[in-house]
DNA sequence: TATTGTTATACTCTATAACTATA
DNA sequence: TATAGTTATAGAGTATAACAATA
């Protein structure tokens, strides 16, 4: 088996030459590395989560994308930031699982709607009450003053309205 | 093209049965969830870095990692999480490009040291500047006494000391 | 003409299992 | 016997391009 490289953009000096060098101060840096780890973190745990439900981590994120609502198909790949064409292969194995359905859209006879099941309700259900994992975990070590104080920097940071998480 | 489940172990129902409800409060989902942005934002931030490179996240974790020392392939698995054999292929690539070199230790002539090349280290450092990116957009919003405030409260709530990040 | 969803194709990441070479 | 690394293989996610159905 051969692992070759076959095709590599001349992005690489483009890029190189477009550098502002930025170079945060070390108090930014630290956060930076900081949050990389909540980072690392929060995704292990939900990757392990969906693992329990024999789940890959794209097929939780499209089941509680579904649990909103049913979804037209370039929604979901609006949402998952891919193209369409990926979606359809996703939807097509949580189908195959019965935890989600397609439907025909009444106003626009070319978008399908997947909706999620009965079965992949209640599965998404526990996904989401499984992220509570994180919230024992790291986030319990706060004291509820300090979980107040980091929820409003956060808002503060993150500041316009975003909608709801996929991840 | 078809798209079928292969296996699908009998995980669910076990997990479903081991559920314990945790439920946790309104202020600790909020921060869940304010979080999940966070963490959506960093990744985003970060395959796009990687990807003015022409490089795939897992690729600019190597390098990153590579820009430490020379590692055994064995200790790259670790830092992924992923198995011994999918690094072969990831090193594989990164040599194709210039970036990475294989060097055998002298010490164990079973291992194989992953090394950066000349290019892969500046690589690394550009790609690590441009990390800058995530500093600036949602962190810049928040004025110094907030960031070390932030700092400090992930760090009681990480505290554990835990080894550089690889993400 | 433009948009929605699908198919076909290729690449990368992933895990499992079997193999070589060292220890 | 155990460990480090590779190879082979298969499933999954991803992007691109071409296509049919509908707007």
């Amino acid at each position: 088996m051969f692992h070759v490289v076959k095709y590599v953009p001349a992005l690489a000096m483009l890029a190189a030459m477009t550098r502002r060098t930025p170079r945060a101060d070390a108090l930014t840096c630290e956060v930076v590395e900081l949050l990389g780890e909540v980072v690392r973190r929060y995704h292990d745990d939900y990757d392990r989560a969906a693992a329990d439900y024999a789940l890959t981590g794209a097929q939780a994120r499209v089941l509680a994308l579904l649990a909103y609502g049913p979804t037209p198909m370039r929604r979901l790949a609006d949402r998952l930031k891919c193209e369409p064409s990926n979606v359809t292969g996703i939807v097509d194995r949580l189908v195959a699982r019965g935890l989600v359905e397609r439907r025909a859209d009444e106003a626009d006879r070319r978008v399908k709607l997947a909706a999620a099941t009965a079965e992949g309700l209640r599965t998404a259900t526990e996904l989401r009450d499984s992220l509570g994992d994180f919230a024992r975990e790291p986030l319990g070590r706060l004291a509820e003053t300090d979980r107040r104080a980091l929820r409003d920097l956060l808002h503060r940071m993150l500041d316009g309205g975003t909608e709801p998480a996929a991840l």
